[in-house]
DNA sequence: CTGAAAGCGCTTACAG
DNA sequence: CTGAAAGCGCTTACAG
């Protein structure tokens, strides 16, 4: 494999040169650097990654570090925020490294102790998330994605809740729908302290509240439960209802069909919102009112803020909340 | 940062029996080797990827590369893939970084000169895939998670097309269907020739020919139009058809919506099979028979065909094939 | 404006 | 059974 001596020798210069000018040293002049940029190509030398890392102690490399699985259930989203995240970090010369299938923190510490990333996205962030204690312990270029009740001082990207919320209610209110049932994200979500699940609920609750209306909130028991009895059993439950919210996965997918055989029109016989990435809602033809979420901006501002974060380790921590709106015909 | 000189110093032994310790060699006596691991855990030393990759070659690192776009459409199953080989591969040891957003071939390139992988997964391969002249060309120890019609000589592994094919008719002619509607991938998706794509097709229609069951194939125009009219328009096409075959994502998520509202009732009025991953059957609650592919099985031959690769580049190439069970009962 | 040289933190023949 | 030393391929003060 062609390295930097053998590009020195071709161009007539140094090593020295040869890395100046790869870095676009301004020192050097034109002339000089054109010969090396002429003998790069024609030798095709690309840079040794591992050389360069260790001189440099940086890896240009950043670690998307996710549990993946909220309890046994993979969501489609994920692949979406992994193709994205890495797509905008490619843009700043990033490469991506996907970490931690089981336990992140510790995967995530190797990661940072062997030098083999310069900082991580946190995806699927809950409560008191031990990733979170370790990078800020550790003072390790983060930023979480999601929205922890703490946040241990990291920099923080996710979608506005209390917007969405109050998006949501005020057109519910709009349409005078007094009696609301929503259907949640599993208990054993909120049991992991997933911080979508427990945010949204907290503010829609408060926020429906303020406004008088009176809300039914439905959680499966677990992941796997079977999304179409989710919303069977909730319409059973809560008759009275006239709009139904659905901030979760499943049944949202699940949602279309279950109503068709129901022989329930939407939104004729039951106004019916969700909340969902606005990608997916295309891609799946969700024909429901939604806060259409957009993965695409929320990728791009983590890793504007990873890369602030990297370049500048004691700037105060930032937080960027998203107000997406709510689309009423889809 | 804690390094192995640290290590050496705290256990009074030369950095190269620390690096013995690191990997085991039977040479160091079990009592220096305790007093190196005992130094090694109260340091929290981990070792500096850059340098042991710079020094021994090999970074125990492989590339999964993706187009993860089929044209505009991201699959769901693109995260589940990501997710699964990153499993397997951490048994192995091994990293998982994430290539190529746009041009795939060229990323690998990168990635290869630079020697920041070992070796490669190729996802969604197409025929006369430009990543697999390069892989075939340079020798990197690659193997292609698809079916392309000609490998390069590459390892491969995939589901096995034909015996899909056959366990479908097969199933259909024991139920007495004559005339059978084909719902595939979108025509973009067979202009790019994935070859997944056209395998199936290709397999399906000369088993149900040497069958002399009679098959309309219909194939959406583009990847985001919209499933329900396709499946729609495939009804009103060909009334005659007692069953319908899906291979199309979207189609067969939207397709239980579609039937219901619709009113026809599966598989009583209309018998349908489709294509799917296992996991997502069950996530999704698709209520057709269907041929359950298994991605992790995928995943994990695939990691375990890399692996030997990697060992040995010039080992036979190997061709993994898997014949998954159609499910009738889902 | 360019180059000689030290140094990054490891691994691995080789010697003893 | 263990250690001294060379070497992996870069970057970066420093000198000129």
């Amino acid at each position: 494999m062609v390295n930097i001596s053998d590009v020195a020798r071709a161009a007539g210069v140094s090593k020295a040169t040869v890395s100046y000018v790869l870095s676009n040293d301004p020192r050097i002049t034109e002339q000089t650097a054109n010969k090396v940029r002429k003998a790069v190509k024609e030798l095709g030398y690309t840079v040794n990654h591992a050389a360069r890392a260790l001189s440099a102690n940086e890896t240009k490399t950043f670690g998307i570090v996710s549990p993946a699985y909220h309890s046994n259930y993979l969501s489609g989203l994920f692949g979406l925020h992994v193709y994205l995240m890495s797509e905008c970090a490619a843009q700043y010369g990033y490469d991506t490294l996907f970490i931690g299938n089981d336990d992140g923190a510790e995967a995530m510490l190797k990661a940072w102790n062997s030098r083999k990333v310069d900082g991580f996205i946190l995806m699927d962030v809950r409560d008191d998330d031990p990733r979170m204690r370790i990078a800020a312990k550790m003072n390790m270029p983060t930023v979480v994605f999601g929205s922890p009740k703490d946040s241990f001082g990291l920099d923080v990207v996710d979608s506005d809740f209390v917007k969405e919320s109050e998006n949501i209610i005020d057109f519910l209110e709009s349409e005078n729908h007094a009696e609301i049932t929503l259907v949640l994200w599993s208990k054993q979500i909120f049991k992991r302290r997933l911080g979508f699940a427990l945010r949204f609920y907290d503010s829609i609750m408060a926020i429906a509240d303020r406004h008088g209306l009176v809300v039914h909130a439905v959680s499966p028991d677990d992941d796997n439960a079977d999304p179409t009895q989710i919303i069977e059993q909730a319409l059973d439950a809560y008759p009275q209802s006239t709009a139904m919210v659905i901030y979760n996965e499943p049944a949202t997918i699940v949602g279309p069909r279950t109503f068709a055989q129901l022989d329930i029109r939407v939104p004729d016989d039951l106004r019916v919102v969700t909340v969902f990435p606005k990608q997916l809602v295309t891609t799946m033809k969700i024909p429901f009112a939604a806060v259409q979420t957009d993965v695409g901006q929320l990728a791009k501002a983590s890793m504007q803020l990873l890369m602030s974060r990297v370049a500048n380790r004691d700037a105060p921590k930032a937080e960027v909340l998203f107000d997406f709106p709510l689309v009423i015909e889809p």
